[in-house]
DNA sequence: TATTGTTATACTCTATAACTATA
DNA sequence: TATAGTTATAGAGTATAACAATA
């Protein structure tokens, strides 16, 4: 039995049912745990979400150009260039020439970065299965159906 | 018909298969158009999405501590003191103090904390209705037992 | 004129360590 | 000793403006 009188600010539930009446608030909450882990199963790699992301766009895309990947990034191409020089720097990209325009970068991964990439990748697919073990096929499709309505929402 | 000899790196279709077969960059992508979103809802009332969602809470929980409020909304208790700072800087909050305790803050909403509160809330939910246009209950009940198992997946 | 890549800059969010005053 | 709040600081992610080279 503690003290009556020195009983702390109580172990107070706090109420955050406002808060969980909003959709976005459950995705931000179950967004940052995947991200922690993601971040954690990136690490060993040398990699983070950008960068592992960048990779695996440049490896699927050779040859595309840095306002390509940026606009399928979603990001600005100023703060592209500082990620593109982490994997070129580490080898694991290259920037080459694109042969009709000069401004131009084209960019391709090296045989490196697409070993690093493949591995990576196995890995992120283990943990999404560690994430997402409870979801069957059904749930899954249903869950991407509503994330791509609400992305495609953006414009209307 | 543009110059043959002048086409452009090719309107290449990106082709981003491999991220697409990732649940958590579905979650990302949607994530990053809902937040835009909110920030365009909250902007007319002043608030970001972290002091929006600590003026709830406070006025939700009145008297909870700076502690507790951090530990709500799973923040460190230094990144809170600006957010705090803020609120209580424009009014909307005050730092009272708690009564056998006094290292610790009781933190409450004045009237006008309430007010803005109120307003901001709704503004919230019509940016909801708006987002998750096309989402029936069954849907939602679904999408949110999905969330909540993924972030109660923490520490597993 | 417009586009590609770049630099500089600033703002937000996040994480850690160290301090003070209280307990 | 441990806890509440605070300060300082650093690392990321993001957004805008302006520039050189090229189209």
């Amino acid at each position: 039995m503690t003290h009556p009188e020195r009983t702390p600010p109580a172990p107070v539930e706090i109420n955050d049912d406002t808060l969980r009446g909003f959709v976005g608030y459950h995705i931000k909450r179950a967004f940052n745990v995947i991200q922690d882990d993601l971040t954690a199963t990136l690490k060993p790699f040398g990699l983070r979400m950008l960068t592992h992301t960048a990779l695996i766009l440049i490896v699927d895309n050779p040859g595309l150009s840095q306002s390509q990947l940026a606009a399928a990034m979603d990001i600005e191409r100023s703060n592209l260039v500082v990620i593109i020089d982490e994997l070129e720097g580490r080898e694991l990209i290259i920037r080459d020439r694109v042969p009709n325009d000069r401004r131009a970068y084209a960019l391709k991964a090296t045989l490196t970065g697409r070993r690093l990439c493949e591995k990576a990748v196995a890995a992120c697919t283990d943990h999404e299965a560690r994430i997402f073990a409870g979801l069957d096929t059904s749930t899954r499709d249903t869950l991407l159906k509503v994330l791509s309505s609400v992305r495609n929402s953006q414009n209307s």
